[in-house]
DNA sequence: CCGGCGCTGTCAACCGATTGCCTCGCCGCC
DNA sequence: GGCGGCGAGGCAATCGGTTGACAGCGCCGG
């Protein structure tokens, strides 16, 4: 039986109207001020008469309009999160972590995405910013006059990118990197390479950054590999370039290149992690599946996404300025680094 | 000035009131109803007004409101999307085609998650619909009358699930199994196991009934493994039944419980696709990361949240009837499936 | 010379909920 | 007995934008 064939048919045009609190009111027989009343400010009406009001609610089926609410008080109870691209798995973790946040504080969560250009994310925060009370931008493209502007409309807070005044969270990389460059260095390794992200992304300098500072404090030489193409995954092409560059191990900007790099070593036949060892960045789904397993960098993606959505919400109530937590990030090794052959 | 304190603080309190087409009016000197007209109205207003009125709202940066337009119209150019769980990787391609298809047609996407519990599922679209005009469920858990009776309030559309009376998108899973079927059949394979999905969710038994219904008309021998856990990689627990009940092929219900099986194959020394061949379902990101890489079923999520949302969206619109087009599966042969050796 | 028409723009009601202010009735206390 | 106080509920304005009804005006034809 083919029964995938899809229903085209369906009885419309008979919605019912939704109730409104006038509706409750002639029902019980009170004016909608106190139907109002009754529902958000428990006690300020008979308590007999508060109870009639809801029962009525109840068996009407009554629910908020959201918009009429917004447009008096202000506030839509609706934050939006953007991120530049829903298909890097980077993000997943960050939309659940902000999502769960976001709705157990009764806060409904708007979703969109940039597609990596910067003049969308802009025009897509002006879009929404009327609709919602805050914005919440994962590594935002934009330049941080752009976002100043931006935030001088409503709330915003930034995840994964440090941007002065404006509120930001963003994990330790320091932790993790630094771990990661004691791992290798105990495996016997002195000569690492970079292998960059988009330079114009603020986490690939602040990465190199660290990188470089710990690599000569301990000793060891270190060389960015730059991008040769902008796509997450353009890792793949420069093997080359890295196997001529004489280093024996490289750490990536993220997953998503380190996994490049590794079906490109399996194509070309370099052995990993014998000929090169690979360190990955964030522990994204799929870094454990791959073969051999990546050795990365847990960076709690979930936590970030919370914490983010937090501090949002803290500003968006207006209430206690909200402290983000610490969020160390800490090497995984796996079989993608092994010990140098000496 | 120079206010470069960290980032904790931030002039907070100083956000603009966002202008009104009341402080458009008054600029250029003509009513509120005028200014309305001459925005989304074009022809309706003297040409030389509409020029005035459009270059004040721009160069005061005017935005319309969208919850005042809502409150009158009724349309809030708003739609929920809903699925059980965001980081389950085959929601994504869904997600990202479906947004792409609302906010090109200028909808805003709200984006909930039910955390794979049907309670939450039913509450969150009941609490969302008076916000959006429509919602877009994937592969939705809750029952017929349910769903039916929240099709009363708001148009609904099911993604991944057939659903009597109510407008649905889903693949024809016929073909890509078909086309397995037929794989393993010129493969050697004579009797094969479905690694069965959670019972209660309609693509499964779908999926199965299919598969028992071609593998009989083929003179294939098959048996339905059923789970023993309910989440999506409980395929791994299930190894000894499978090996115990002597296939040598396994169509399982999805890519997770695939990989799930394939990772527990791998820890318990069973060679795949050896001594197992295994075809998963979705072609999720990761099924070709894995080692053996995944033989599986693609279907064209991507193409699935699309098609779902244009659906909702002719239906919102209540334009022309949207006609749903044909999504086929087809087998994606990779590395975990091989022939018997007879 | 007058009626009527088309073009522009204004008026005012309305969507649903919230809230400051007011009223009414009742109680208790001096 | 008079008055203050308080509990309970109503009135009406308000948020921002939309829209049907209508008014002023210039112009045309009869």
């Amino acid at each position: 039986m083919s029964d995938d064939s899809p229903a085209a048919v369906h009885r419309v045009g008979s919605r019912k109207p939704a109730a409104t609190i006038y509706d409750v009111a002639e029902v019980v027989g009170v004016s909608p001020s106190t139907v109002s009343r009754a529902l958000n400010k428990p006690g300020r009406i008979n308590a007999k008469t508060e109870e009639r009001i809801r029962n009525a609610a109840e068996a009407l089926g009554y629910r908020l309009n959201p918009m009429a609410r917004a447009l008096l008080t202000g506030k839509t109870a609706m934050v939006a999160l953007l991120v530049s691209d829903i298909t890097n798995p980077v993000f997943y973790d960050i939309v659940r972590g902000a999502e769960n946040v976001a709705t157990d504080a009764g806060y409904t969560l708007v979703f969109a995405e940039s597609h990596r250009r910067s003049d969308i994310e802009f025009a897509t925060v002006e879009r929404l910013q009327p609709s919602v009370d805050g914005v919440l931008v994962v590594a935002s493209l934009l330049d941080e006059e752009q976002i100043a502007q931006l935030s001088e409309t409503k709330p915003i807070v930034i995840a994964l990118r440090r941007v002065d005044g404006i509120p930001h969270v963003v994990p330790n990389s320091e932790t993790g990197l630094v771990q990661a460059l004691d791992h290798l260095q105990e495996l016997g390794h002195r000569s690492i390479g970079y292998l960059s992200g988009p330079t114009t992304f603020w986490a690939n300098r602040n990465r190199w950054n660290i990188l470089l500072e710990h690599a000569v404090a301990k000793g060891m030489s270190i060389v960015e590999i730059p991008p040769d193409d902008p796509v997450p995954n353009g890792g793949a092409t420069r093997l080359r370039r890295i196997l001529a560059s004489g280093v024996t191990a490289i750490v990536a900007y993220n997953d998503l290149m380190a996994i490049g790099l590794i079906s490109e070593c399996k194509q070309e036949g370099v052995d990993v992690p014998g000929r090169l060892s690979i360190v990955g960045f964030d522990d994204v789904y799929g870094a454990n599946l791959i073969s051999p397993s990546l050795t990365t960098i847990d960076s709690s993606l979930g936590k970030v996404g919370a914490a983010a959505m937090s501090c949002l919400l803290a500003q968006v109530d207006g209430t206690t300025a909200y402290e983000p937590p610490e969020l160390p990030t800490r090497l995984i090794v796996r079989e993608s680094t092994t010990s140098l052959p000496s």
